[in-house]
DNA sequence: AGGTGGACCCGAACGC
DNA sequence: TGCGTTCGGGTCCACC
């Protein structure tokens, strides 16, 4: 499930591959991804286009071209690029994609699901389009303990639910809200507008230290994901409560609990996690 | 107005 | 063994 680490992997690998070099063909097989603009119109827009960087906003990847033109990708929950020179790649099931650069390599897009979108924006539409659906970058040095606890007041929804809001941070999603909760040791449920400035503070903290954490190891591979070198990342291993109830809590050894919280599924230690 | 739950999608895991 | 059912997860949208 891609989130920040995620996508900031992808977005490492995707941009020396594509920075620098013109899509000289497009395929997009799958109507979904570009709705509601028929794939074969986007597809011919991209082509000829001549790419500048490759950026990554929250959980959007953004595809820069000198034209300014811009292609927002979300890969949802199952997208994956795959960079390789072009005909050295089988065929694989679920791709959905293909650009072909000007050096030889082909940029493949697979999307089990089906949920993840391409976008193509005119010059200066973007910022305001993402603006409205994000709050701040978890590093942004605007986000401290102090500004969490303000931009959290008057919220009476879980402290869950509130980290997963991308209009709060951008960027965080079930598996790191839950390792982030773990470490700052907070409950779930925790009514967002009770947290005091230390407790604040330790998400802030907790958020970052989680997030580096899966930068460095690459990203979780749970089923689907994969970096664009087609490597797995290793965050998985990492994990101290996603996905591990009824396993011994690392730090107290009580069993984790899971429980429902916003429609996902949350698991978290009751011993070090007190019942708000 | 803020919060919740369903829709979207499909493979894997589970239940009988 | 084989079938049907449930689950998950990010975002949007309808509804409370």
């Amino acid at each position: 499930m891609p989130e920040l680490p995620e996508v900031e992997t992808v977005r490492r690998l995707l941009e020396p591959a594509l920075a620098g070099r013109r899509i000289v063909a497009a395929e997009i097989l799958d109507s979904r991804l570009t709705r509601p603009f028929a794939p074969g119109l986007v597809a011919t827009e991209l082509v000829g286009q001549h790419v500048v960087a490759v950026q990554r906003r929250g959980k959007y990847l953004s595809i820069v071209f000198e034209s300014g033109r811009v292609l927002l990708v979300h890969l949802r929950m199952t997208g994956s690029f795959r960079v390789a020179p072009r005909g050295s790649y089988s065929p694989s099931a679920h791709r959905r994609a293909v650009l072909s650069m000007d050096n030889g390599s082909d940029v493949a897009y697979r999307d089990v699901r089906r949920f993840g979108t391409w976008e193509l924006f005119e010059p200066g539409e973007l910022d305001p389009y993402l603006e409205a659906r994000l709050g701040p970058e978890p590093f942004a040095r605007t986000v401290t303990g102090h500004w969490l606890v303000e931009r959290l007041s008057g919220r009476r929804a879980p402290l869950k639910a509130v980290l997963l809001d991308q209009r709060v941070l951008a960027g965080l999603g079930n598996i790191y809200v839950d390792e982030a909760l773990w470490r700052a040791r907070l409950h779930p449920l925790r009514p967002a507008s009770s947290l005091g400035l230390a407790e604040g503070t330790s998400i802030v903290r907790a958020v970052r230290a989680v997030l580096r954490l899966g930068i460095s190891r690459q990203g979780a591979t749970l089923r689907d994901y994969v970096a664009p070198d087609g490597d797995e990342g290793a965050m998985q291993d990492e994990f101290r409560a996603y996905g591990r109830e009824g396993e011994p809590c690392d730090r107290c050894r009580a069993p984790l609990a899971r429980i429902v919280v916003a429609g996902r599924g949350t698991t978290f230690c009751p011993r070090c996690q007190p019942e708000p």
